[in-house]
DNA sequence: GTGTCGTACGAAAACGGTTTCGGCAAGATG
DNA sequence: CATCTTGCCGAAACCGTTTTCGTACGACAC
């Protein structure tokens, strides 16, 4: 399966296989397709490593994470991977486990392989140090942000996204809306939580109490909608930082007595389906577009590989999913 | 960065800096050490590939899977990355999407890429049919099976599980056990119907009525959990097919006046913990040990690829996780 | 018929490693 | 002291591919 063999079968020298075989011009056409013919019988595979390693190309990326288990990985992963492949690029995954010199050892391997370029999925919640001082080739920071500004960030817009859906809220007519959300160490809790603050602030209405932060459970949203609701008895939606969270406010509502849309509108993040979309009721909420996020990242790596490198933060947009836990506009 | 450039600095032949930096054994101590020094002062990459491609290991190995984006995958790839990696192997990932085009389009483009092997993470219902004739290199089933015998394919024993399952239920004193489950179409589904059944027989109990069959759900959990009620109301445990239908039923229960666990206790299946531990009350729920899993099939892999290749059904252990679900036994 | 040119092809070198094999020195044995 | 063994090293061959460069050959102009 060497590329003597298909010489040898084409009836010509291993120069001129290789060449037929690469596109270049100094072959005439029929000896091109007899090379080619051969190759095809006996299934000749380029051996790209080789090929590629000597003329420097690998075609593999080197995809680092850092807590595949988690659920934002995967999408990312995904839409990166389809990007990358339509790219003909191949990925070498490695999950760090959130630990330095897991990372540090995966980098190493990855450049010894030769990879063309990283992506790194991190953790939205912090700035992570900057790799690229190290690495001779493109990085592209995903879902986290880089610490360095040169660098290329695409991560996720909660901001914007809180906005979807506190814009959503007090279009159709709610007007006392409270926050439930994880722990404000997190940068998207509080992101989200901005959002909100600043449509109520244009809109002119006050936020029912401030922010509950907390942990991203369904037993905190039990925990936090009991209190939100004694606090603010005249409460008419509830904006939740996750879908689990969500999950336990709808879920303590109905004890209470509160009909969901009727009495209060809740909207969710993530649309992490299975909570969302089986909730009682199915939740309104964000999506992330992680897939599209990771997409973005697989082609600015592409295009960084073609030179075309890009730095700065982008914000990927998320979308606002609707169903039945925010029902129709109230009568005003 | 050349091995020339190490053997240089070091003072020794490329033949000599070679040995020494791959731990063969006829070099000298101090030999070594001068070698290994200067490699690391040049921060020489042994540059896997050229060295691995021509002694025809590349020390990668494809995953394949048909749905990362499913829960199931995740840990099993974790798994199996990890022992891969122990192996100094790393893992070039592809999704298939479940389809058929595109999974063959992977396998081509892997071999391509001259992986060592394979894991092929399918979907755990069918068995799927064996990719081996076509492949030239070793490969692992994982979660699926494979349609030949002379492949090595590792599953997780749904049976066993839902013995222990069923048997703590028997031995804490529970006598009335329903069973609300996935689709019939589910492998999984009828595996732990199976289980469940022979326990009851063996301990002389008769089931609480047929299997309810439907889907994986919450939603089909609440609604079943109603009809189960109805048809047998002196039931004392419910063994759900997986922790989204437990989720669903324990919320019906709650909803119905029954107390959990002590007037019914439920199991789930999967340990899913966003849903089994945050539920009311958390859920004791079968663990399918799926990174135990995978890891078994990276080092089936391994062995396969150093000439140590076994072949049939390796069925994968679970393992109870006791919450409050179930709480404690009866007294009788 | 002769000269020029362009094209197509192959021999050979290069690439960055590994592996084989022969030689050399030091120590062991007789 | 002679011989043998042993350990260590390097020259050279090798791997599969690309790339350079030389050459054979046909076409065309004169």
């Amino acid at each position: 399966m060497t590329l003597s063999d298909v010489a040898n079968r084409a009836g010509v020298s291993v120069a001129t296989a290789s060449k037929a075989l690469n596109g270049r011009a100094e072959v005439a056409p029929a000896t091109r397709e007899r090379v080619l013919r051969a190759a095809a019988e006996l299934c000749f595979q380029p051996n790209v490593l080789a090929s590629g390693l000597i003329s420097g190309r690998t075609r593999t990326v080197g995809l680092l994470t850092d807590e595949l288990g988690g659920r934002f990985s995967i999408p990312i992963l995904l839409g990166a991977e389809n990007a990358l492949g339509n790219g003909q690029m191949s990925v070498l995954l490695c999950d760090a486990r959130g630990d330095a010199i897991r990372r540090q050892h995966y980098i190493r391997t990855l450049l010894a392989r030769q990879v063309d370029g990283f992506i790194v999925v991190g953790d939205s919640n912090d700035v992570s140090p900057s790799l690229t001082r190290d690495i001779p080739v493109p990085v592209v920071y995903a879902y986290a942000e880089s610490a360095d500004p040169r660098d290329l960030s695409i991560v996720a817009d909660d901001e914007g996204g809180a906005r979807l859906a506190a814009e959503y809220l007090v279009l159709h007519g709610r007007r006392r809306i409270g926050h439930i959300t994880g722990p404000e160490s997190y940068r998207a809790a509080r992101d989200r939580a901005a959002g909100l603050r600043a449509v109520l602030a244009e809109a002119g209405l006050l936020p029912a109490g401030d922010p509950l932060f907390g942990e991203w459970s369904q037993r905190w949203g039990r925990h936090a909608a009991r209190l939100l609701v004694a606090a603010c008895p005249d409460i008419d939606a509830i904006f939740c930082g996750n879908d689990q969270v969500a999950a336990g406010v709808a879920d303590a509502l109905r004890d209470l007595g509160r009909r969901i849309p009727d009495d209060v509108a809740i909207v969710g993040y993530d649309n992490w389906e299975d909570f969302a979309a089986d909730c009682r009721p199915p939740l309104t909420t964000v999506d992330l577009n992680l897939e599209q996020l990771g997409a973005t990242a697989g082609n600015h790596l592409l295009a960084a590989l073609d030179g075309n490198a890009n730095s700065g933060v982008i914000r990927q947009h998320g979308r606002l999913v609707i169903r039945e836990s925010t029902g129709p506009a109230l009568p005003r």
